[in-house]
DNA sequence: TTGTAGGCGTTATCAG
DNA sequence: CTGATAACGCCTACAA
């Protein structure tokens, strides 16, 4: 009649011996007789006893968990991401604590501390779009915690990254722009201090310096925020231009698709009067219409990834040497808003 | 020149008290002096001293940490519901536990293993779909750890419930499609047992009878997962019908756009032959075209109010003598795939 | 092969 | 007001 649930010690007791030669039997010590081992196991076995994980952390000082941290997680791009780690770390003997930051650095900071005192192993984060100062990630690190950096770079922190080549992507989302006759392409730009919207400006100005296409400063907006309303302001401003862009380079997809629907309110054809071309391939913008051409990117892979390469620090401790930086190739996926259609409007 | 992290134990060495009086200034207790406390917790701002919450948790028997098992979070639903959860927990002193149970009951039963051995506080919980038998939440129950379901009942299963009445949102949408025209209704339902499919099966069903519609049972086909075969299955199989329906009430608007693809493959015009309506009105439904009538649910708030019962129990350990049951209205949104166009259709 | 003792960091209890 | 002590459950020297 014990209460609470049972212990070694309820064990040994039971069985007339010490608590430590339970602890020892139950974990295969070589130096325990076979037999005591057997006894031992069957009563654990019948009283269904559970090794209190509590205890063992406190012993190991580990919590024996690991911390995602993602600004959001209501679109498809970090949801699936998660879902890759997780499918990684499910068969390991850690826990994921998944972390919304909401785009916010205030949060973020709240988010490390927390992780920090709980005595989170290691971490993988994609850092706020607010977030310029990765000081809170460095200090994790000086404690001896693992981290690795996914989709959005933390320029000047040294961890291992997975990351994806946003220049690469834009550049040829824009190649293939020019290619269908369009010249004056505006760029729907991201919030300004995301490595991925200088990444993705950047290949969009040098496709166009490449194939000696004007860059027209009004041409370039950006976003300051992921909400519903600055992503409709930025893109009015775009297209309130006096002179009309013939296609809009979005930074996602969701921009994108924000972006169409102004259009389509200002009466404008699409792809006919002006093309369309986002990035991360949302699984419904192949579903909206026109269906979205934009950058497909290895979500779930990168996630997989990602903890992976986490779970091997946490296996070998020894302060490794030198990080990895694995860079994925997006892919451009063309669709129905964006077509060859110049021919008419030159002008 | 410790190494590790400091403790109270650093702390009252270097002060000269006792460890249990650091602990006390620490933590406010009434019977100790100012000075003491000021001095406690200055020396402690300066170490940058950082409770052991592994200790806590050892000699508290918890681990400060809630559990939230959802079958998927890469659709809307599920993440808004999260996101809902998570801002309110994160005003607590607890920490948030994400599981995906990926749709299978096997992973769900391995979740609810770990979440009982690492002493979860108490848990949230969606079923899968795959999900009959509730007996693994019964024994976490028994243990002490409250349970609130969400979005998908457990029926049997005695805990707090926030729900959506699906009955009533389905009956609603049916009952529209009769009224603009319609009497050829098909139903594409979701997997056989869980509760929503349930209810939004009874809900068209009592929908047609009150109106005196016809109850065709070709006209009413069952996914038995979420995976894109399967639906796509089960959608052809009700568009291949010899008769062919003059509206498809979906299960989820997942289901609705899929079968808006196969529709239209088959030459088929959206509404003008078949109208169409889902439910969960996901952000992208308001983006395809036509854009999907369908039903919508107060997602986020059904995550806060879940999460705000759970605290509630953890706060009262007194065991509660009755659950909670919040049943959440949905609402009819009428958008473009549904139109009253059976004026012309009459044969 | 097994038992004893000490400790992980904290708090609660009981003295003083 | 503060100090000593025990305890949470487990593991790991060290001893026997």
């Amino acid at each position: 009649m014990k209460k609470g649930r049972v212990t070694i010690k309820d064990i040994a007791r039971e069985l007339n011996i010490a608590p430590s030669t339970v602890s020892r039997a139950l974990n295969d010590h070589p130096a325990i007789k076979k037999e005591t081992k057997e006894a031992v196991k069957a009563l654990a076995e019948k009283l269904d006893y559970q090794p209190n994980l509590l205890a063992l952390n406190l012993l190991q000082k580990k919590s024996n968990t690991i911390g995602v941290i993602v600004p959001e997680i209501t679109g498809h791009f970090f949801s699936a991401i998660i879902t890759g780690v997780q499918d990684v770390i499910v068969h390991s003997e850690y826990n994921i604590m998944i972390c919304l930051s909401n785009e916010s650095y205030e949060e973020e900071l709240t988010i490390v501390k927390r992780l920090s005192k709980i005595q989170i192993d290691g971490v993988l984060v994609s850092p706020s779009s607010e977030t310029k100062n990765f000081d809170h990630f460095k200090k994790l690190q000086k404690s001896g915690i693992p981290i690795v950096v996914f989709d959005r770079d933390c320029p000047g922190l040294e961890a291992d990254k997975v990351l994806v080549d946003d220049y690469f992507g834009a550049f040829q989302a824009v190649e293939y722009l020019i290619g269908i006759g369009c010249n004056r392409i505006a760029h729907l730009g991201g919030p300004l201090n995301l490595s991925t919207t200088e990444h993705r400006l950047q290949g969009y100005l040098d496709a166009l310096h490449k194939n000696k296409v004007a860059v027209n400063d009004q041409y370039v907006v950006h976003v300051s925020g992921f909400s519903h309303e600055e992503v409709e302001l930025a893109t009015k401003e775009l297209l309130n231009n006096n002179e009309l862009p013939d296609a809009i380079f979005a930074y996602s997809d969701n921009l994108a698709i924000s972006a169409m629907h102004t259009a389509k309110e200002l009466g404008l054809q699409i792809p006919g009067q002006i093309s369309i071309v986002g990035f991360d391939d949302e699984p419904h913008s192949a579903f909206i219409t026109p269906a979205l051409s934009t950058v497909w990117q290895p979500v779930y892979s990168m996630g997989m990834l990602s903890a992976r390469i986490l779970l091997s620090h946490l296996k070998n401790p020894n302060t490794p040497p030198e990080y990895r930086k694995e860079v994925f190739k997006p892919e451009l996926v063309i669709r129905a808003s964006s077509k060859e259609n110049k021919l008419v409007s030159e002008d």
